[in-house]
DNA sequence: TATGAATGAGACTTCATTCAT
DNA sequence: AATGAATGAAGTCTCATTCAT
């Protein structure tokens, strides 16, 4: 299976260094998910694809610009979905499950993990503060959601940025003890975390006064 | 401040050996917190202690010592401070109440950060099995007091499993966001996060069922 | 401009090749004269010329084999043009001004930059023997001039040897101070050089005897 | 004796650390002088010396420092020679002669060799700026003397700027002929260099308008 | 106890060159 | 005649670690 590498399509056949790149970015995400960045050589990538190093650096700049690309698709996969996402009809908290699901099974999937796994201080500046902005804009869409739903009711919080904070928490963390032979499905995760703050988002001023 | 290193208390001196070895592990953990395992050379935390390098070594074995060290410690202090927490007779959710205190205060700190944000997987084998017996206990703490909750009432959730993991993802999670010029304190964040999760605790049974 | 290699002559066209071939050297002895050898790629010649970096090898045989032939031609151009000069009758010291005009003139050229401010290191043994023994024979010839100098008394000089280097010198050097723009044409630089030592040349005998 | 390095004096020993950088400065020039400074890798100085690799390291920041620091002293080297040199009351024309002793023997050493064959453009655009800034000082020199001589009527040339700089030609050119086993020696090469162009010096009013 | 000096083992990256079409 | 793709062979530099004092 890794080597759909080999697979010497004629030349200068449009797509096909894209696609090789691609397979590039896949077996190194694969790798870093698996290992952490700094442990993974570029010369592993090359091994599992059966090419030298120098092929790699055919398709790609440098190790860094393996792991920007990695998150910066990943970043837009995020976006894609999320945009094309429920009827904006729907309520605050039909959306948030939706971006729920779209987020958690992002989060579990190779590039999602390196994406909350390994840390954007490896990268330059310039990439970082790239990176940085779009992953500020999938936070922002999940907050905005939540201020939908302080207004149309449906997702009534107490402190609304700690609320996506601890989402987001409890979703990136999940590849930490995640095993594709566990109990639950992605989407059955989703599922599970979002019940576990729905009752928050339904209830959270009617107890909150008492708690303190 | 940081040259508590260069009073050269008598020589032999029983514990001073091991209090310049824990000032090591604390310039180290505030270097790892701040950049990351890899990109702190041990020469960096020489050159904050202005000793020299095989000073360092003279006091721990390598950086993964260094590291491993860290994260023992800090989870030795956890247990100790939940040992001696709450009465046993509170109910288990004040018993969770504290345990989030505990643990997201350390979360907060440098040591803290270390054992949240640094993959143990550059650690040995050895090492990596004896950190993760440790934090498992810390783990299977809060799932203990969950299941009492389970028992008397006071937290009723649906997926124990998952609901432990939520909170450890979301609080392991802060250091990635928290500012110490930030509006909350650790401690109201604790609070916080309780807030979040209590609903969930108090209600699910309510409410599960109809989301499904 | 530089893309008279576009033009794709009759396939087979005799010298047509020859033709490319010394666009090849033309394009890589402005890049060298320009940045030095190491610092020019292949890739650089290839986009310069904008084709691929195999055309380049289709014509010629490796780097060393561009500059080597830089080299040859400059010094066969050098030969040629000395050949054909001033006839044998005029007086040594005619024959100095034609020569300095010549080898003035080349040493501020592209090829010629490549043959004073190149080592020739970095030529495979043979190839630097062969560019030495031409060399070499440019020497000669200027020596010879200056030998049959002292016979018909219009070039005296104290040591016809080091004579012979010291304005070498002088001109090899040029390529290091020569700016297109600047004060002076080739043309009339070879005259201010001349000018320079023929006082010498006329006038050693009298005055080299005093200084010792 | 490449060995000096071995000498393993008193660890600390103010200026140890500095003469051994020195080593390593006169290795690499020698080096540098004999194959040029990119067939010159670090691992062959090191083999000289009989260390390893990173000892180097440990003594100079990068290849490009050494050159650069073999450029820097040399200069300097060569300044404070010309500064404490023939009295000021001295004739124009004596102190070109001392000029000529000082820098011709620096150019047939092994860091007057780097500096005038290697070209500065390996160097950082920075130190590039520092040592031409440097050259620029010595040849200023020189061409602060021929200005003088022109005023007391011992140095009389033509064109200024062009003698100083065929002047510089000639000896820079020097290293690429001159052979220690050579007939004469550097400060027979200085005074003859200096013969030739001396009759220029003192004489091309006389002779410079019938040559055109 | 402490350190100046030294090193083994890589890691990334580059580049001239070639293969297969 | 031309090229997209691939690679062998280096080369610079880094860093955890140790030696000898």
């Amino acid at each position: 299976m890794p080597n759909a590498f080999a697979v010497r399509a004629k030349s200068g056949d449009e797509g096909e260094q894209e696609r090789k790149r691609r397979i590039i970015l896949t077996t190194a995400a694969n790798l870093f998910a698996d290992r952490g960045f700094h442990a993974v050589r570029i010369d592993d990538i090359a091994k599992v694809l059966d090419v030298s190093k120098p092929t790699i650096y055919y398709y790609v700049e440098s190790k860094e610009d393996i792991l920007f690309h990695i998150m910066s698709i990943e970043l837009r996969d995020i976006e894609r979905k999320l945009q094309k996402g429920v009827p904006q009809s729907s309520s605050a908290i039909e959306q948030l499950r939706f971006f729920l699901d779209v987020y958690t099974s992002h989060a579990l999937s190779d590039f999602g993990v390196c994406l909350s796994l390994i840390s954007d201080r490896v990268l330059s500046p310039e990439s970082r503060r790239k990176v940085r902005r779009m992953l500020k804009r999938v936070e922002d869409h999940m907050a905005t959601i939540v201020e939908r739903g302080a207004q149309d009711g449906t997702i009534v919080v107490h402190d609304k940025r700690l609320f996506v904070l601890a989402v987001f928490g409890a979703i990136n963390w999940m590849p930490r003890w995640y095993s594709k032979e566990g109990r639950l499905t992605p989407s059955e995760l989703s599922q599970a975390i979002f019940d576990i703050f729905r009752d928050h988002m339904l209830g959270s001023i009617r107890t909150t006064s008492k708690s303190r």
